[in-house]
RNA sequence: GUGGGAGUAGCUCAACUGGCAGAGCACCGGACUGUGGCUCCGGACGUUGUGGGUUCGAUUCCCAUCUCCCACCCCA
């Protein structure tokens, strides 16, 4: 038997009606931010990931999805493709290539697939889905302000508050710019060097590879020495600190409750002073709902000219998952069965079908050589507020048996009165 | 990529130390030829994840492999 491959899966219903419920949510959200959609490419030229998100990280070096495509000419060497692993990316690519600031783009948010080659897990799939949005724009659009920042993040307990998803946890930090981040490294190196040797097996290959991550780490002996070692936040330019402060005031003037985590790193390279996560309990390890930050050189990083942004990226998995404790999907019922009886039914059967679905009914058809119990029993197993019968009594005197099958009360209505009196009894 | 657990009917799960693969729910039919839910009776249900091996005989033991779950790594 041929099986979704590893890591991928089927939504089936009624989890669907779930999906749609978050992705309308999602939609109705960003209207009221005015932000508009954008739909990049599902598979982008490699080069593009490993110069945004960055070479070194895990992402670019072992998780992405990655082939050549064949040339147009025989002797051609083919190009190098990539299912994206991230959306920020072929925005940004999207905004340098239409100039899109020459049109006034600069809110647009994202809903779709994204794929990275990781060991399954729960919460963690090959091809998992992304909610996300990003502001950018030039510096004279205020798209560096510290209230842009506020407002996504704003936004983002509004999306989770009207979703009805209780117990999320914002952590709020700052990584300051290339500048600050460059010293502090340097400073990290230089703290690490004598202690080193003590720390975990795990510690020892991050402080050679990524220094940033050692604050990772879980193992209860080296909290110790993590605790004394330098932070971040000592290392930002006044800049950088005011545009922090400044963002908290506004979080905390619109009531968004965060906790400033000063151990909060962002795996990826274009990340730039601001970065937050939203964490959820129900999740198990993989408790990240979403995660986002600023990205002020991305831009010029692709060509492009300066635009610093703001980005935020919610696993939609995830998110279902959590949504899953509290609400079970509700899919819409069959208004009518409609139960043809008898040789020749059908026909009948389908024009009062058609007609009743003009009228926004749900309308379940049977078939005329299912005995009368049978279409009794589907109606109910589908859950139909009414059976509705077509035989030849009925047709002949052109009015309808209409069962309520959760009354049981069954009347006979005229052909021209039944989308009115099922409207209505509905 | 590393370590651990699990795969048996559509679903949830049984099957002693290696001895005829089962139950509940769901499904189909009948009791009831134009009336559902409740009840009763009957039916179909299977490559025991896959491929090898040991054995008279393997769901059970061994090897390989695939998938899921848990943790690590990392992230959404």
């Amino acid at each position: 038997m041929i099986k979704a491959v590893r890591g991928t899966r089927d939504l089936l219903p009624p989890d669907t009606a779930l999906w749609n419920f978050v992705e309308a949510a999602a939609r109705d959200v960003f209207r009221a931010y005015n932000f508009q959609e954008i739909r990049t490419p599902i598979f982008e030229e490699t080069q593009l990931f490993s110069r945004s998100v960055g070479e070194e990280t895990d992402i670019v070096s072992k998780e992405m999805f990655t082939w050549e495509d064949r040339g147009r000419a025989q002797s051609d060497k083919g190009q190098s493709l990539t299912l994206r692993p991230e959306n920020t990316a072929g925005v940004v690519r999207a905004y340098v290539e239409h100039k899109l600031w020459e049109r006034g783009l600069n809110k647009l948010y994202y809903i779709g697939p994204q794929f990275r080659r990781e060991r399954p897990q729960k919460g963690r799939y090959r091809q998992f889905y992304q909610i996300g949005a990003e502001v950018i724009g030039p510096p004279t659009a205020g798209s560096e302000s510290p209230a842009r920042d506020a407002e996504i993040i704003e936004l983002l307990a509004t999306f989770l508050d009207r979703l009805g998803i209780a117990g999320w946890n914002l952590e709020l930090n700052s990584v300051g710019c290339p500048n600050d981040r460059a010293s502090f490294n340097e400073a990290l190196r230089k703290a690490l060097r004598p202690v080193v040797s003590k720390m975990c097996a795990d510690c020892q290959r991050r402080a050679v590879t990524n220094p940033l991550r050692v604050f990772d780490c879980k193992v209860p002996e080296d909290q110790p020495i993590i605790a004394k070692l330098p932070r971040i936040s000592q290392f930002l330019d006044e800049p950088c600190r005011k545009h922090f402060r400044e963002l908290q005031g506004i979080l905390n003037s619109v009531g968004v409750p965060f906790a400033i985590n000063d151990r909060l790193v962002r795996g990826l390279d274009y990340y730039t002073r601001t970065a937050f996560e939203f964490t959820h309990g129900a999740l198990g390890a993989q408790n990240a709902v979403l995660g986002g930050g600023r990205y002020d050189g991305l831009s010029e990083s692709l060509g492009g000219p300066s635009a610093p942004g703001i980005g935020f990226a919610i696993g939609e998995d995830r998110l279902v998952m959590s949504l899953k404790e509290s609400a079970e999907p509700v899919l819409r019922r069959p208004d009518v069965y409609i139960a043809p009886l008898g040789p020749g039914m059908n026909r009948e059967a389908a024009r009062l079908a058609r007609e009743l679905r003009r009228h926004d009914l749900v309308v379940e058809l049977g078939d005329e050589s299912f005995r009368l119990k049978k279409s009794f029993e589907t109606a109910t197993r589908v859950g139909a507020k009414f059976t509705l019968i077509v035989g030849e009594n009925e047709v002949k005197a052109d009015s309808f048996a209409v069962k309520n099958l959760e009354t049981g009360e069954q009347v006979s209505v005229r052909r021209q009165e039944l989308v009115a009196r099922i409207q209505s009894d509905r």
